[in-house]
DNA sequence: CTCCAGGGATGAT
DNA sequence: ATCATCCATGGA
């Protein structure tokens, strides 16, 4: 029950788990309890440290870990080095975003997410939970992760509280169609099961694909029932450490369309793709990412200036949006506007 | 109540 | 290659 803490750089803990990347992470008390992998982790930020406290894994201390008399080769890694690679506090953050484009839109995605990190999630529990993001709001596909987790996962307590583990491929082909229907899937029922047995076979490892370069890694990941090329670029980006994997969802086809293209009619989605694979650089992932989350916090809520850490609080006010607004375009598309 | 969401698969132009 | 439609669901 040993608290492990250190210090880190530039990182910021509840921006990191709240940007959409991740979706299991539950705010208890001060911090956030969860899984890395099938530990329980609880961690909490206090200014420039992290505090962690892991169990279920190997023990957390290293006088613990000599005095539990487990050979080294039987043990996980020390709780700060599994808490460091997770939330990849490695990533050169200051280089990271110094190689992003400078133009206002970026620059102000940068400054509303100073310390947000693109952490390193375990590639079958990113792909399936990225499965059944389709056509979900964020919201809910952490009712979804929730209720796959608490069905078919294995319980870990950390502290006081009690998580889940994420189910293996095995787990999940097992279940039936209408036992995962009864986890909120829909119609993903029928395509994250056929993935899990794919996975689950020895017809696809997702580790030996680490090796792979991007493009092979994308093709095989489209390969998969499901998985078309937005979700095979967040999985890359989040599970493979891809940081040039730009997805582009609906919030980031506005921003590309409203903030870089205000005036073109005609940008197919191949072009924005194109755009998107170029301007950003070498570290588009990152940058997609801060877009992401600034449009969807600081801008997605209307009536609510773009300032604003206070954004969350309030709900949404349908007679407040600026339905009439025209950028002098029509824009259509059944895109919706981003305020501001 | 209605609206819409970190899309994909399929079939028609 | 681009576009239309359908697929289910519940938070906001």
């Amino acid at each position: 029950m040993d608290f492990t803490e250190f210090a880190i750089p530039e990182f910021d803990l509840e921006k990191t788990l709240n940007s959409g990347q991740v979706f299991h992470w539950e705010k208890i008390g001060n911090g956030f309890a969860g899984t890395i992998g099938d530990r329980a982790v609880y961690v909490e930020q206090r200014d420039e440290s992290l505090r962690a406290l892991m169990e279920g894994g190997a023990p957390a201390t290293p006088r613990a870990r000599r005095a539990s008399g487990l050979a080294s080769h039987e043990l996980a890694p020390p709780v700060m080095e599994s808490v460091s690679y997770y939330f990849a506090l490695d990533h050169p953050l200051q280089e990271i975003c110094a190689s992003f484009p400078n133009d206002p839109t970026m620059n102000a995605a940068r400054d509303f997410c100073r310390g947000l990190r693109i952490i390193r999630q375990p590639k079958w529990e990113c792909l399936a939970t990225f499965i059944c993001s389709s056509m979900k709001q964020v919201a809910h596909i952490r009712q979804i992760s929730l209720a796959l987790r608490n069905r078919f996962g294995d319980q870990r307590k950390v502290g006081s509280g009690v998580v889940h583990t994420f189910p293996s491929p095995q787990r999940i082909a097992r279940a039936s169609e209408n036992e995962l229907r009864e986890c909120k899937l829909g119609y993903r029922a029928k395509t994250l099961r056929a993935t899990a047995r794919l996975v689950s076979s020895d017809e696809c490892d997702l580790e030996s694909w680490s090796a792979l370069p991007d493009g092979d890694l994308r093709k095989n990941l489209c390969e998969l029932p499901g998985v078309g090329v937005k979700i095979a670029n967040c999985v890359m980006l989040f599970a493979y450490a891809r940081l040039r994997a730009f997805p582009i969802d609906i919030w980031i086809e506005r921003v590309l369309r409203q903030r870089y293209f205000p005036r073109r009619k005609k940008m197919t989605a191949q072009q924005l793709r194109e755009f998107s694979e170029t301007y950003f650089g070498e570290h588009g992932g990152y940058a997609q990412q801060y877009l992401f989350h600034h449009a969807r916090i600081a801008l997605g809520k209307p009536g609510v200036g773009r300032d604003s850490s206070t954004a969350l609080r309030f709900g949404r006010n349908d007679k407040g949006r600026m339905r009439g607004w025209k950028g002098e375009q029509q824009q259509e598309h059944k895109l919706s506007v981003l305020p501001g």
